[in-house]
Formats: structure tokens, sequence, C-alpha cells
RNA sequence: GGUGGACUGGCUGAGUGGUUGAAGGCGGCGGUCUUGAAAACCGUUGUAGGUUAGUAGCCUACCUGGGGUUCGAAUCCCUAGUCCACCGCCA
């Protein structure tokens, strides 16, 4: 959410600002709706601040032993006024709300301006597409042969874009992650395990509600037992826990930056993407996700993304796979976020590079609809700068490790970081 | 799953429907005293919104969330959440 202070006082700009994202702002009822607000509230409090000075006054000739009938018949009817006044101010106050959580953030001064994916800018490059002197295969075919991956079974015991690994294929899927963990541990994240079913508040903090609920799986409440007003969702990334962990907290300046680092599974519907990516493990309802989270002061946010960047490039460079660094221009960037680096790593059986991670600085955005703050000696509380990014996305590693250290003979080299987590060895 | 109890500022803990944003204590901050520190003593100490040139003043809201009763709610009622205790079940 941007700061409401802003969008009044500076609302011209902001929606300047927000076209080059390809997000028409209207100024004009943001206007009317704040002027109406004003008019309103002014209106809404001194009905209020009259009734309580009444009421204070009946308090009073009460103690002394006054007849109080007379101050009664006078605020008859203030409660009923008030009663109207504060429903119009507290409808007209959901409207803008309503509005407000609609708007994205605004892109840094930093983020490629361009409307299209196409825009998006290359920064960096690591290594080279992997030479093959045969035909490389996708990581479908090549471990379908093995018996390593079964979608028909995944198919009949849930649905299409759910995946069965098996054997090696899995174990090496469970080294990836811990490999993953092990790195930014050491690197001085801190780990954490979190739920996987988050509620409403949580979701709204990170910004995936109100807009994108149809990307999540809901978990309807059984009516026959449960009667509380939540309902639950699958985590679409561990972000939404692992932030969430600072809602509403003030943190000490003194223990900034905080550091994390979470393995989850993660549950997306992939509503609208029907026909992309169908086959494999590019795009499933289920996936596995290793998350850097970082809560810092806003005047480092932007090294902390850089640094977060390279921490999940180490990884790739750990497994030697090519990649390249994209900075997302303001048309591609997600909904929350400020700035955002995708890291795209090679995969021979497309012959292209493919998203594996995605870093993003949200400033306050997040921040301020989560009241995340930190507050150094007496000074008053300020909201954090959030960022995430991950490392990696592990399925995709996984179709990154298996396209790249194929062998013409069906048999797959180990990166030889993995070693260490699968006994040694060096061929499956 | 059943039964009972509770939820108050950073923490602890009072609070007969009426100058209660909320006693007391702890902690924090400032000061006195001291060569310095401790102790003691004095003062101070929440968040947000509105108004405003203003981080001044004034007004409003906030005692777990939401709704209600009332001229007036921390206090009464309903509802949800959370925690605690006991019983039952369980990886």
């Amino acid at each position: 959410m941007l700061d409401a202070k802003k969008l009044r006082t500076d609302l011209q700009a902001v929606a300047a600002k927000l076209k080059t994202r390809g997000f028409e702002l209207d100024t004009a009822a943001i206007e009317t709706l704040e002027s109406q607000r004003k008019a309103l509230q002014v209106d809404a409090q001194n009905l209020q601040a009259e009734r309580n000075a009444r009421s204070k006054e009946i308090g009073k000739a009460k103690a002394s032993g006054a007849d109080i009938q007379p101050l009664l018949d006078v605020v008859a009817d203030l409660g009923d006024q008030l009663k109207q006044a504060e429903t119009a101010a507290d409808d007209i106050q959901q409207q803008i709300e309503d509005i407000y959580a609609g708007i994205p953030n605004l892109p840094h001064d930093s983020t490629p301006v361009g409307l299209e994916e196409s825009d998006n800018v290359e920064i960096r490059k690591w290594g080279e597409p992997t030479q093959f002197n045969y035909q490389p295969l996708d990581h479908v075919a090549f471990s379908e042969v093995r018996g390593w991956y079964d979608n028909d079974a995944a198919v009949k015991i849930a649905s299409s874009r759910f995946s069965v690994l098996k054997g090696p294929m899995a174990k090496l899927q469970r080294a990836l992650t811990q490999f993953m963990l092990d790195m930014h541990t050491e690197a001085g994240y801190e780990e954490v395990y979190v739920p996987f079913l988050v509620n409403q508040d949580s979701l709204r903090g990170t910004g995936q509600l109100p807009k994108f609920e149809a990307d999540l799986y809901r978990i309807d409440k059984n009516e026959a037992h449960d009667t509380s007003d939540r309902e639950l969702y699958l985590i679409p990334t561990a972000e939404v826990p692992v932030t969430n962990l600072y809602r509403d907290e003030i943190i000490d300046a003194a223990n900034l930056p905080i550091k994390l680092t979470a393995h989850t599974p993660c549950f997306r519907s992939e509503a609208g993407s029907y026909g992309r990516d169908t086959k494999g493990l590019i795009r499933q309802h289920q996936f596995e996700k290793v998350e850097m989270v970082q809560l810092v002061e806003p005047e480092t946010s932007y090294q902390a993304l850089e640094e977060l960047t390279q921490q999940a490039e180490q990884v790739l460079q750990a497994l030697e796979l090519p990649y390249r660094v994209m900075a997302l221009c303001t048309g591609d960037i997600g909904f929350s976020a400020a700035k955002t680096y995708d890291l795209e790593v090679w995969l021979p059986g497309q012959s292209a590079y493919r998203e594996i991670s995605s870093c993003s600085n949200f400033e306050d955005f997040q921040a301020r609809r989560l009241k995340a703050r930190f507050r150094s000696g007496q000074e008053k509380p300020q909201l954090v700068h959030t960022l995430n990014g991950s490392g990696l996305a592990v399925g995709r590693t996984l179709v990154a490790v298996i396209e790249n250290y194929q062998n013409e003979d069906g048999t797959l080299r180990v990166p030889k970081a993995l070693r260490p987590y699968l006994g040694g060895l060096e061929v499956l």
C-alpha cells in the first residue's frame, strides 16, 4: 500500500510514476472522494466531541444530584446524527481504501521504463550456454526414460500440474533444498520453519490480497464443525508467512537487518496459464522453494537488494549453471515491488533462459500494511523496507541440473557441490 | 472433541456504567546527589487520524477483533480469535 499522505499531497506525480508501469490512476475520483472524506470526517468528529462534552455534563449533574432530564432532552437526537455521520464517513473511507488497496507500488528510479517483457534489461551474464555434441533432451524426456518422473500417477492421485518424482530424482530435489539452506545459513540468514497455511491478514500484509485471490488455493472451512470466520489459504510462496513474522511488530534498530531463509512448498492455482508450460516441472500447482527474506532500514535497502540477488546467484554459481540477471522493467515488476531482478537459468531442453529466481525490493509498500516498523533509541517508529528473493525455486533448479548435466547414455552427472548431499555419488 | 476460566500502554497489574488515555510497580528517558558509578529522590514516558506553516496547540479514535445496549462502555450483552486449566483422543 502506498502512503495515503503522499497520495493526497502528490497525486499527479504518483499518477505519472504509475503510468510508467501501465497503471492508470483515476486522480479525479480520488480527489473527489478525499474531499468528501475530509468533510465527513470533520463532521463526525465534531459530533463526537459534542457528545463527549454533553455526556460529561450529564455525569457531573448526576453526581451532584441535579435533574438530568433537561440535559437528556438536548442530546436526544445527537446519537442518530452521530451514527449517520459515522456511517457516511466509514462508507467513503472504505471506498478510498478499496481503491488504495488496488494501487501497485511506485517503481524505483533505477527500474528500466517499459511496458513489456522485451523491455527488461540484461544486467550481467554468468557462464555460457552448455554445449552438447548431441541433441540434449528436456528434463521430461530424460527423466521419464529413467522412471524418475511420473506425470500420469500425479494426474491420477491429484490432477494435472502436479508431479510424482521417484528414486534419485526425488533425492536430488531434497539434496538441492538442503544445499541451498546450508549456503544461506552460512551466509548469515536464519533458517525458519513456518506454517504452509495462512490467514487473510497475512496475505493482505504482503499484497497477495485483495487483488490476486484467483491465484491462490483457499481452504474452505468445514461448516459441520468449524464456526470460525477465518479462512486459510495455501501459501503461494514462503514470503507470506516469513515476512508476516514481523506484522504488527516494532523491531529494535539494533536487530536490523533481519535476514531469514525458509524452505516451503508453494501452491499456486495458475489460473489463466492454460496451455503454457504444460509439460514437466516448470509450472506446477505445487513446488518446492527456498526463499530469502530481509527486513532492513530504508537507507540500506537497495544495497540489500544487490546482496540478496548475489546470494541467489551464488547458488547457481556453486551448481555451475549458466544464467543471466535481468532487471525487470516498470511494466513487468510485480504489484508490490519497486525493483526486481530476475535470475534466468539456461535450459538446454528449451534452448532458452528461464526464470529461476526473482529478487525484489518492496521498500515500505508491504511494511505499511504489515505495520512492520523499527525504532532506534527514542525516535518514532519507522516503517522497515522488506525484500525477498528465491534462493532458488527448487523444482526449476532440478530441471536445470537435469538438462545441463545429462549424458547421452541417459546417466546424470552430479554437480560437485551436491555430491556431499548424495553420499558422494558422482553419477546417477 | 467436552467443560471451566481469562484477555487492560514495552512488561506487570488495578479499575462501583460518568473529568479514565487509563492507579501502582517494573523497564526506558531526563535531572538532583557523587571524583565516577550504584542506591535514593524528582520529573517524564503509547499509537494513529484530523485541523495547522508546524515534530506547537486543539479535536477524534484505540483496554484482543467485529457487532450491539446506553446521553455516556475498559466496565453490560452477542460473536469470533487467542491463551490457560482439567477430561478425552492422538503423530
